[in-house]
DNA sequence: TTGTAAGCGTTATCAT
DNA sequence: ATGATAACGCTTACAA
């Protein structure tokens, strides 16, 4: 105790612990020079288990992935993320505790108290997808601060940080729309998810807002874009007067994949025929070819938007954090379109 | 509380906590059962904060790197440590607490004693080459249990892991000896770290062990390979009958990268002429072509024998995790040197 | 301005 | 087999 070494007590607490009141120091310069001073030699730092049993808080924020948070496979890790995330903690002045045992189900995968260890840090992050929204909801209700990194409407009362596809969507077609395209197909997959959907969204709200016709634009779906996204299908859009496709970034990237391939195959040539726009990054097997028009998910910043809005939890603030915004990205898959006959 | 629902006390505690003991259990059935019942109903869970201050343990594992944790260049990145160190923390049953040497800002400020911040775990594994020597020895000294991932014997009394270098250098000049070669230059970079002059043991060992002469063997030192490592030089060492090359890993990958160079230049065929092996991994620009005979170094299994031997300590045992081998790599770039006139 | 004392929710040690 | 009760290390009124 850094108590013996100084002179005083649970005064150090006091020195120890900057009341976020900002003008709570009742503390004279003198002992608390001392009290920092023994706490030094002494090498002392309040446990932090402790500080958060006596009702106050850790200065500690938790991450938890569903799946570990380091794959061994770096293409699905949340690396980016990450980046975002650990930057952000450490300019709010907070610690991070990765919360490991997802991972393995050595410390307890699953059970009613899987995630029960998360609170021992003030508040948490989760990433992942497969969410065990039970628990989730318990943690929410028992006034824990959580924040889910990625869309979850679903999960009432969770605050999450997304990316905002719709209106990223939406600045791509206005792009195609400037550069002279007046049809265009937008190729995704059969899939509801709202990452899926709302690039949809954007997509019909894009045409609208460049005054081209919605009607007549085709909205591609498929489970096996393979066998329904053919090259002949492919060209009888092109001959129907269509000059631009969109396609979804999905895990697999099976949409961009098959929509490439079907070009390639139907030997039109891009752009020079028909442009092409990707809704997010290619994937990694592709990451060589020049990127394609379309726009960047911007995940680190992802990352620190979900641990500001957290901290702001933890703070008891009401906080919104809003989407956070794609970037635009200029490729060498889009030109205006060719005049026609 | 449970206690309320059910009938009894702190019982709940032993039904609630099974002790690692095994046959810790003397709570009769039916009451086992009752607690649990209540437990559920309520949707009890213990509180991580306060049953990790009465056990005296906060099952925290630090992670302290010098730069940031995760460095926004994924190339530096200690992410194939990572993926062990969390893997074996989850099943040893311990979380992670991530701490930055420029973070650690937030709640104690880069200055001294930015290391002491690590105490809050109950034992900090350290990564990266710029350790600040006293600071850790201070830690060491307290008797807080630390363990450095690489190699670092100058520490005194810091326990650390790493890969055995000489071994695996072995193993490969083992692989070319068998080859038939008997004349084989190593190709380093003038530089004194202990993964750069373990290699060079590991060569003269092998050379040794395998009968080899290892007075003509000549030892490549620059500090600007580029310069040094010229076409002329190496059909010199052709001609002298040399016929086989193994260059040293680095952070750079200059070395491996001056030979491959020079190599191409003298118009040497590989592996008809000479063969040529890497003593770790080719660096990340060169992934794409074929991979080189050599080793790889198990950056998983050192994050995990890290953690185990952290672990260890932290649990008062005197646990000493021996050096993790390498795993030799079998490649096209070596073949039985061909016959000479 | 600083010391005193009462918890916070568990575990651990005794008694029962 | 179970119920009291004292720590665990800290925060936080409240008293001095």
């Amino acid at each position: 105790m850094a108590r013996l070494a100084g002179v005083s007590q649970a005064t150090v607490s006091l020195v120890l612990s900057p009341k976020p009141d900002g003008k709570g120091r009742i503390i004279s310069e003198e002992t608390r020079q001392r009290v920092l001073e023994a706490a030094r030699s002494l090498g002392y730092v309040p446990d932090p288990a402790a500080r958060r049993l006596a009702a106050a808080r850790n200065n500690l924020l938790g991450v938890f992935s569903f799946t570990a948070t380091f794959p061994t496979d770096v293409q699905h890790s949340y690396y980016p993320f990450l980046v975002g995330v650990e930057r952000e903690a450490a300019a709010l002045g907070y610690d991070l505790v990765l919360f490991t045992g997802s991972s393995t189900g050595g410390a307890g995968a699953t059970g009613p108290d899987a995630l029960s260890r998360v609170r021992l840090a003030d508040g948490c992050l989760f990433i992942g997808r497969h969410t065990p929204r039970a628990e989730l909801k318990r943690l929410v209700e028992d006034g824990f601060p959580v924040v889910h990194l990625g869309r979850r409407e679903e999960l009432e009362g969770v605050a999450w940080v997304g990316a905002d596809y719709v209106e990223a969507t939406r600045e791509v077609v206005g792009h195609l729309a400037e550069l002279g395209h007046r049809r265009i197909v937008l190729v995704r997959e059969d899939d509801d998810a709202p990452a899926s959907t709302d690039r949809q969204r954007g997509f019909l709200e894009g045409l609208v807002a460049t005054g081209l016709p919605s009607g007549p634009t085709a909205v591609f779906r498929s489970a096996d874009p393979q066998r329904e996204l053919s090259p002949e299908r492919l060209r009888a859009w092109v001959d129907e007067g269509v000059t631009a496709f969109v396609a979804e970034e999905t895990d697999t990237g099976a949409a961009w994949r098959s929509l490439l391939s079907a070009v390639r195959e139907a030997g039109l040539d891009c752009p020079g025929e028909v442009s092409l726009a990707l809704l997010g990054s290619p994937p990694a097997d592709l990451a060589s070819e020049p990127e394609p028009t379309g726009f960047d998910i911007p995940r680190p910043q992802l990352g620190a938007a979900a641990v500001r809005l957290l901290a702001a939890l933890v703070a008891g603030e009401e906080a919104r954090e809003p989407l956070v915004s794609c970037v635009f990205r200029p490729g060498p898959t889009t030109a205006p379109p060719r005049a026609r006959p």
